[in-house]
DNA sequence: CTCGTGACTCCCG
DNA sequence: TCGGGAGCCACGA
């Protein structure tokens, strides 16, 4: 793809609805990179520090938090949580009920 | 422009 | 089943 990395990713992002999730190599791969899921989450960080991104509906691939603690975890989840998502016994969001699909458009998007 | 870091993920033993 | 290493590359100083 001829378009930016980041500019995939943040528009990925912003896509998401609510009540869904998203893994960080989910979108990497959707946005051109396989193996630029570090970069969402890089991406995520530095964006929503001057962007609004949803990047509490972003987690990793076993649907759980990579965030600590202390770091933003329980917000993360506080917000997921508001939204209607669920976690498990094991702080574990089930895919089969929360994961989001890109290519799945949420708000009407015909085409 | 250059160096170092990281909210990840896949592979191997 | 669990632990360590490598690849990706954008952001910040």
């Amino acid at each position: 793809m001829s378009v930016l990395f980041t500019s995939r990713v943040k528009e990925i992002i912003q896509e998401i609805p609510e009540g869904k999730v998203l893994t960080y190599g989910r979108i990497a791969a959707c946005a051109g990179n396989a193996r630029g899921a570090r970069q969402v989450a890089r991406i995520l960080h530095t964006s929503s520090r001057k962007n609004n991104l949803p990047w509490h509906r972003v987690v990793n691939r076993h649907g759980q938090i990579s965030l600590k603690p202390s770091q933003g975890y329980e917000i993360q989840k506080q917000l997921l949580e508001e939204e209607g998502i669920a976690f498990g016994g094991d702080d574990t969001i089930d895919f089969d009920l929360f994961l989001w699909d890109p290519g799945e458009p949420a708000h009407g998007l015909n085409g």
